[in-house]
DNA sequence: AAAATCCGCAACCGCCGCGTT
DNA sequence: TAACGCGGCGGTTGCGGATTT
């Protein structure tokens, strides 16, 4: 199907809207309506696109729209509705009275999506990602295995800090508490020098087996933005800015540690709380914590440097 | 104080689906 | 049935303000 472009260049007003422009354009709808996108700028007397108008109505100037911060709510809102719809941004800006699709994709590639990133998260796929599993039990087994052996089979910055990470702090890995009961590289085959991505391991809890068994399995968090922690929801819990954490229960606490063990468990509360465990970021002191995933971030693992 | 860098957001671009001719 | 035209969508860009160096 051929088609013309949207509206010939020639003569056309591009770039920012002036007042005087926008009070132009709502006066002709006010009095005519939205019909025809193409023939309204000429008959508003406006030197745009028909699709410059729309937009700038749909995304500006309607009266409906609510402007200023996003709530908590509408974020959970979005997060929920982009883990089951995706990229499908006018239809989640449907479901959120006063945003716009413009708005709502703003909101998620400049926040939410760092966010999650920031908490090991695919903000695609809402599942953790691998390369911080990888790097994690390059960890684990570096005691025992020689790192080159992993050298065609990771990603080389991974392999790169984990070897850096290694080489600065023997100690790490003594230190970091980390529960041992879980190996993905544990069925590694060195004849063939394949290690599965990701092993099944031997959780605890249904959850557990979920989170690791993600390709297969119905992802089962919920998001919660709010600060209180809810008992009995399988839900991550980033919490927003300057909210305070809240510790999960610490069975579950316990259970989890196996499956990041370079971003430590947190063995105690106390040190959740410490200054040196929060991710930093835009002057803004954001914390990320979950009943499923309550870790820190150790001081020297720059987890931006990944995201 | 100035330059460099970062970040958020409004606006643009190209493609697609669907109704019309 | 194919061509056309429009509205809509999602990805991307680039400007301008804020922050850092």
């Amino acid at each position: 199907m051929g088609r013309t472009p949207c509206c010939e260049k020639n003569g056309l007003k591009r770039g920012p809207w002036t007042p005087e422009e926008d009070q132009k354009l709502i006066d002709y709808i006010h009095k005519n309506g939205c019909g025809n996108w193409r023939t309204l700028p000429k008959n508003a007397g406006l030197p745009r696109c028909g699709k410059s108008c729309r937009l700038r109505w749909a995304n500006y100037l309607r009266p409906d729209i609510k402007r200023g911060k996003f709530s908590p709510l509408e974020e959970e809102t979005i997060l929920q509705l982009h883990r089951l719809l995706g990229n499908k941004w006018s239809t989640i800006a449907a479901r959120i009275p006063g945003r716009t699709d413009n708005e709502i994709k703003n909101y998620w590639n400049t926040h939410i999506r760092k966010k999650l990133l920031r908490m090991g998260i695919d903000p695609v796929t809402h599942r953790p990602r691998f390369d911080l599993l990888e790097i994690s039990e390059i960890l684990n087994s570096s005691s025992q295995m020689n790192f080159s052996k992993f050298q065609p089979l990771v990603n080389p910055n991974v392999l790169g800090l984990a070897t850096c990470l290694l080489s600065q702090n023997q100690d790490f890995l003594l230190q970091s508490n980390v529960v041992q009961e879980t190996r993905v590289f544990e069925n590694f085959n060195v004849e063939n020098q394949i290690p599965p991505l990701i092993q099944p391991c031997h959780f605890q809890s249904q959850i557990h087996q979920d989170f690791i068994g993600f390709n297969a399995m119905p992802f089962p968090f919920t998001y919660n933005t709010e600060e209180n922690y809810v008992p009995g929801v399988t839900n991550y819990d980033y919490c927003g800015s300057g909210q305070s954490i809240v510790d999960p229960p610490p069975s579950e606490t316990s259970t989890f540690q196996s499956g990041f063990s370079n971003i430590s468990p947190s063995s105690s509360p106390t040190t959740l709380h410490s200054n040196s465990t929060y991710i930093t970021e835009d002057n803004e002191r954001e914390s990320y914590c979950s009943n499923m995933f309550n870790f820190q971030i150790l001081d020297i693992l720059d987890i931006n440097e990944f995201v």
